[in-house]
DNA sequence: TGTGCGACCGTAAACGTTTACGATACTATG
DNA sequence: CATAGTATCGTAAACGTTTACGGTCGCACA
């Protein structure tokens, strides 16, 4: 491993001069730092992270936390993949690292950010998965780390944060069903203590009562997230008298399931009941296809990391004027189910 | 934040022995140590890690590599979630964290690998999407850093490595489909240079010449690994003629697409053409359910922590006997496609 | 009493950077 | 020519740990 100082000693400079060569502080000669680019490449050099970062008290990482485990928060496939995609382009060229820090799913989540955040591993953190109420909002806080979370919460610190419009995705939905003629209008809320749940159901009954309709309690369902608990819900959606005839389901991940429980027990999606849903690389070639909301993830990635910037006080400048909370629009995708 | 400084001036002891007593090393009174431990709950100290790590020479931190962006490899992301929370599981045990390293789509990932490495980010590296010809596996040889790789390559350099067992799915779907009595078999080769493909495709050729058939150039389709990959090439099957009446894919994350490409060409899947395929969270709730190939994926992931710590200096002691090479056995999940 | 030994602990160096500060040489200006 | 100013660079401290080394103390033993 080449060192500042064998590079230094290549170069028959002091080390000093070498690290404000690669840094690209103003007092040394051009003439200079060309020698010291050209070396460093030819030898090879990358600073030390961990001296670096000892210095200057500062890692240059941003950590995406995230739950392992194979029942994941509500988010399926290529999601978060493509989230990291948008969010690096943005962060690469501050010459920030995104890892993910991966919180195994039999470790508790503030326990995990805990420890981390104290090892001093992120200079910043996006949180995913915010349940309604987060106690790693006020921890972040409390450790003054630069932080955004993806995802509202009740326990809001005045962080920034993006939120997928849950709210006017029902709206949206609710509104289509009853222009169809639909009267008798279900939903599916993904179990565990998400807020986007909370929020979505609520905005539900909000829009139904508009047009003077009541969202029965027994067509609200409950449904573990996945392909499986989307199979139940589907068993259970077609045994209720009345059946809804139609249907919002807030979450991706088990939209297959939920097709198949429907048709094993009889009843046709999009047929004997309309089914509107959220994008997934399966949704358009269900059938039939999913009528859902789709965004960019991969803008959202960007979307999250300038706003992070721009409470970072190393990067903020570039990112002045940023709204501090979005709530990220969906667009309909017209499909066949509903 | 509280430094091991602050906490030796709280105790009025020195911070060698603070270091010592946390680091559970002989020489230090019990007493003393208890009192260290108690003072370093109380304050809520946690060793820096960058400081610790400059000093040691080591991170603490294993990271799992894989490139980001919409159009993965071919697993999606439920795939890793469950791999890493095995991997954890292990890990945990001697107090090393796994994060993700994340490459960008549109950087190299040997230069991305390069500069992380350089950097002394993590102890030890996790490989993944290998390729046919993987440059990594020498670049992280040079640099001594253990390693191991989820997948072969045709650059070996005597790493440990964990591979599916892609052979032994294509003896076993293709023996399945002979005796069936399908005679016209084609096989979906993923886009790409990954090396399960080859692995896959040689594999199923020699099978089938054991039966005294053929491969068809015509009927090994390529795909891209996505569901618009997977239509594409149900409609490329569709039109053949011959048709196929049977085909094996390697791939899991195309096979929603499949059905409907198929389909839409007016071509029954399961009973015109007869399909095999990987396990999916979506496969058994397609209709009809996909015959598939699964493993324990939390399996593979301890398998895979417990294979690299063993060519961990620090730790392989506990993992002597470890069979450098293994090949993951799949088993068969009957469904109603073929 | 002197010697040796073990238990325990303090001291200080080292890890690889960054950066405040001072030193040097050269240029411009009077 | 003297001086101030500027460009460039070297020096050394600092970041927070770990650990080799040496020191002190108490005790056993001859």
């Amino acid at each position: 491993m080449t060192g500042i100082r064998q590079l230094a000693d290549y170069l028959d400079i002091s080390i000093g001069t070498v690290s404000r060569a690669l840094n690209g502080k103003a007092d040394v000669n051009a003439e200079t730092r060309r020698r010291v680019l050209e070396a460093a490449e030819k030898l090879g050099y990358v600073p030390n992270q961990s001296g670096r970062s000892l210095r200057k008290g500062s890692t240059g990482v941003v950590g995406f936390m995230m739950q392992t485990g194979p029942e994941i928060t509500s988010q399926g496939d290529a999601f978060f993949m493509s989230v990291f995609d948008g969010v690096q382009t943005v962060l690469s060229r501050h010459k920030l690292d995104l890892v993910a820090l991966l919180c195994s799913s039999n470790e508790d989540p503030y326990a995990y950010l805990q420890r981390t955040v104290a090892r001093g591993f992120a200079d910043a953190i996006i949180l995913s998965a915010t349940r309604r109420n987060d106690a790693r909002f006020e921890l972040l806080h409390r450790h003054d780390i630069p932080f955004i979370s993806l995802g509202r919460s009740l326990t809001d610190v005045g962080q920034p944060w993006i939120d997928l419009d849950f709210e006017g995705m029902a709206e949206v939905a609710i509104e289509r069903l009853v222009k169809a003629g639909h009267r008798n209008i279900g939903i599916i809320w993904p179990h565990g203590d998400l807020n986007l749940g909370y929020l979505f159901a609520d905005r539900c009954r909000e829009v139904l009562a508009k047009h003077g309709l009541v969202l029965r309690e027994d067509h609200v369902f409950r449904a573990k997230p996945s392909e499986a608990g989307g199979y139940a819900v589907g068993q259970e959606i077609a045994s209720r008298s009345p059946r809804p005839s139609a249907i919002v389901l807030v979450n991706e991940i088990l939209v297959t399931g939920l097709y198949k429980g429907l048709e094993d027990a009889g009843v046709k999606p999009g047929k004997d009941v309309a089914i509107v849903g959220r994008y997934s690389p399966q949704a358009q070639f269900l059938s039939p296809a999913l009528t859902c909301f789709t965004l960019s993830l991969r803008d959202l990635g960007i979307s999250l990391a300038e706003h992070l910037l721009s409470v970072m006080p190393a990067y903020q400048s570039d990112y002045v004027g940023q709204t501090p909370r979005v709530i990220w629009p969906m667009t309909l995708i017209e499909g066949a189910s509903g």
